[in-house]
RNA sequence: GGAGAGAUGGCUGAGUGGUCGAAAGCAACGGUUUGCUAAAUCGUCGUACCGGAAACGGUACCGCGGGUUCGAAUCCCGCUCUCUCCGCCA
């Protein structure tokens, strides 16, 4: 959400953004509607407050003498007109949250300014990618990856993209994810165990509601929506609360599966490992003062990077434009794995900073030495995706008798040097 | 799933229709006192919104949402959550 101090001061910074993110919402209705919802709370608080001041004329007055009965005859008509005020102040309430919340996040002025994806700035690349396995291949297409995977039975059991995986596959993936999160801790992240389903409000928090709706799967007996990743339910651990200054930064990483509807989404994207329905994932979530928030995307981002570069995976990073920013980031980096199998860069994280985009919805503050309570800067990326990582790990790393090389820093995790 | 009890400020906990945003205690913060620690003592001590340059003023909030009433923390209805007991169960 929007500061709405920000939208009243500054509404030509705002609409530069909403247009450069190529998003648009009518700014001019809303602040058109912000002074008629101030001008509607200050008449019904004027009433409220005289209806007030007699209450307790009243309090002191005789119960059923004289004066005490026209009171009640002239608060009789106050009492109605401030219910109708009220009425007409909570509809024109509900109207103006929504469309506040129509608003998007403002890029920070490090973002490169472009309509769309071609405006995004190739930030560092890592590695040799025309170093990888002679004999890459895709990973759909090897055998120990046909092997150990299962998509037909997942089809039967569940559906398109629900794959099963077996056995040594089965076994990288579990060793990716304590990798992962073993580096996290050593990263100064706490680690978490989250719900895998969250309420609306939640969903709400972080945005996924109401602009991603389409993207989760919802379990409509309970208002619940399975998890796109594991930032709601982490993000929305310190909903409501104000945190002490002295807890800031706070960093915590998550394992979930995360469950996507990917609607529409088929063809080459969608084969194997690229796009699936539920898949393993490790978020960091950082808590932190907004006087920190890029230098923490910084290293949040570095902590990333370091994974690709222990597994030994070439990859690079990319400074996302104003028109590939998603509705709540401020800023956002990519970070793209090479297959070389598919000979393409594969997403297997993306840092964003919300500054206090997503705080303001959550209401997730701290309170500075002394003073009033301050919306915290709200930062996260995955650190990282299972199965892209993997599957890089499989393209890059055949040998030439088909097998797949562990890379060294996970033999210990998956128990050998090959999968066979 | 069945039966019952409960939800008040950072915490404990009073308050069953009127001057209650809410007693008291604890914690916290500031001052005094003190050789130090402790104790004592005085004061401050919620959040949001509206108005205001500010000082400050106003309004709302006693789990959430409705209702009754001139007036609701208090009465009525619905919901959520917590606890206890029973049943079921990884």
């Amino acid at each position: 959400m929007i500061d709405i101090k920000i939208l009243r001061e500054n509404p030509d910074c705002v609409r530069e953004a909403i247009a450069n993110k190529g998003s648009d919402c009518d700014l001019d209705a809303i602040l058109e509607m912000d002074k008629e919802r101030r001008q509607l709370i200050s008449s019904v608080e004027t009433l409220r407050a005289e209806q007030k001041s007699v209450n307790s004329e009243m309090a002191a007055l005789q119960k059923g003498s004289e004066e005490f009965l026209a009171k009640v005859a002239e608060m009789r008509r106050v009492a109605a007109e401030v219910k109708a005020g009220d009425s007409a102040l909570k509809s024109m309430e509900e109207t103006w949250g929504e469309l506040i919340l129509t608003v998007p996040n403002i890029p920070d002025s490090s973002v490169p300014v472009a309509p769309d994806p071609s405006g995004n700035a190739v930030h560092f690349t890592w590695g040799d990618k025309d170093a990888v396995s002679p004999h890459a291949k895709a990973h759909y297409d090897l055998e120990v990856f046909n092997q150990y995977s299962d998509f037909p039975r997942g089809a039967k059991v569940t559906g398109a993209g629900w794959p099963f995986f077996k056995g040594g596959l089965a076994r990288l993936i579990r060793s990716l994810i304590n990798f992962y999160l073993d580096q996290a801790k050593e990263n100064g992240y706490e680690e978490l165990m989250a719900p895998l389903v969250v309420n609306e409000a939640s969903a709400r928090a972080t945005g996924q509601l109401p602009d991603k709706e389409g993207q989760m799967y919802v379990i409509p007996q309970e208002g619940f929506y399975m998890i796109p990743t594991s930032e709601v339910p982490v993000t929305n651990f310190f909903r409501d609360e104000i945190l002490d200054e002295s807890e800031l930064p706070v960093y915590r990483s998550c394992y979930t599966p995360c469950f996507r509807r990917e609607a529409g989404s088929h063809g080459k994207d969608v084969r194997g490992l690229n796009r699936t329905h539920q898949f393993d994932k490790v978020e960091l979530v950082k808590w932190v003062h907004p006087e920190n928030s890029y230098n923490e995307l910084e290293s949040l981002k570095e902590n990333a990077e370091s994974l690709m570069q222990k597994l030994n995976l070439p990859y690079r990073v990319l400074l996302m434009c104003t028109g590939d920013l998603g509705f709540t980031q401020s800023k956002k980096y990519d970070l793209e794995v090479w297959a070389g199998g598919q000979e393409r860069w594969l997403e297997v994280s993306s840092c964003s900073n919300f500054e206090a985009f997503q705080a303001r919805r959550a209401n997730i503050r701290f309170r500075p030495q002394g003073g009033k309570p301050v919306h915290v800067h709200t930062l996260n990326g995955s650190g990282l995706a299972v199965p892209r990582v993997l599957a890089a790990i499989l393209e890059n790393n055949v040998l030439e008798n088909g097998n797949v090389k562990i890379p060294n820093v996970l033999v210990e995790y998956f128990g050998g040097g090959t999968l066979k």
